[in-house]
DNA sequence: TGAAAAATCACCCGAAAGTATGAGTATCAA
DNA sequence: TTGATACTCATACTTTCGGGTGATTTTTCA
């Protein structure tokens, strides 16, 4: 008997909602067209990326990796030896094969005042001659390789 | 009692549906509908079809200058530019930061000869000093990083 | 504010580096 | 054998480097 009440509640709900149906088809048919519309445009949508498998296009890109990309300065070493910030940039334009009259241009300082930086350098390097600087220096982390 | 109940209610449940399947026929809207989903279905399909970007993976191939672990030098560059082996002897005893005297000592030659060397060095890297021969040498690939 | 450190510049001198030119020897391929 | 190339060496000259010394000016910092 509890069952038959369900079914029965269950039927007239049924019946509720097909009516329901009907009406809004009878006098709102442009809305109701319109989300079966939309629902069946999202539904493709949905259907077309599942049943798609991914177009998947590789492009391949070499990269030269260049060593001295992260170079990241031995500020101790630095501090340690005693060089200071005109010294370190004398010492890198002399790792770039600058001569002591280019730096002097580059730097607007004399020649004299390269060559009694680079002197310094020299000294705290415990080295005499430029290459050898630009060796000690690139080994000891100051300049990159 | 319960298969009765079952019973009514299916008997019920078919008879409103086939009023509802006719007033449909009558009036064509469940067609119409029907025709809007499928159109809107196939749009969504063709949307998401027309919409997916290809996916675009990129591959990175990195290609290591100079791997810090072994060099390979690059006999190429040292063709196109001519450079010989004693030039190249020469060059690598250069980047060590020796003088040329120390250079001639070690190659077993006179100071007139390593200037020589030197000097064709420098014309055919296409630099006029030994610190830029050793920056362009190491970018070539000549002689390690 | 005053000492220390850094930066600037100058002059001298010798050593090293680099340029120019020429030339002898050895090797290898055409 | 000859021509090309690499290697060797020399002389002469110019430029650059590096060491030494000293000085002035800025900057930094206690």
């Amino acid at each position: 008997m509890l069952l038959y009440g369900v079914s029965l509640a269950g039927l007239l709900f049924l019946m509720r909602w097909l009516e329901f149906r009907l009406l809004v088809m009878s006098h709102a048919t442009e809305l109701y067209v319109a989300a079966i519309a939309v629902v069946f445009l999202v539904l493709g949508i949905w259907l077309a990326k599942q049943l798609t498998k991914p177009k998947t296009v590789l492009v391949e890109k070499t990269v030269y990796v260049s060593p001295s990309d992260e170079f990241i300065r031995n500020e101790k070493v630095l501090e340690e030896l005693g060089i200071s910030k005109r010294e370190l940039e004398v010492l890198e334009l002399i790792a770039l094969g600058l001569s002591n009259n280019e730096i002097a241009g580059r730097l607007f300082v004399s020649l004299n005042t390269v060559k009694t930086h680079s002197s310094k350098l020299f000294e705290k390097l415990d080295v005499n001659r430029r290459t050898q600087a630009v060796e000690a220096a690139k080994r000891l982390g100051i300049i990159p390789l």
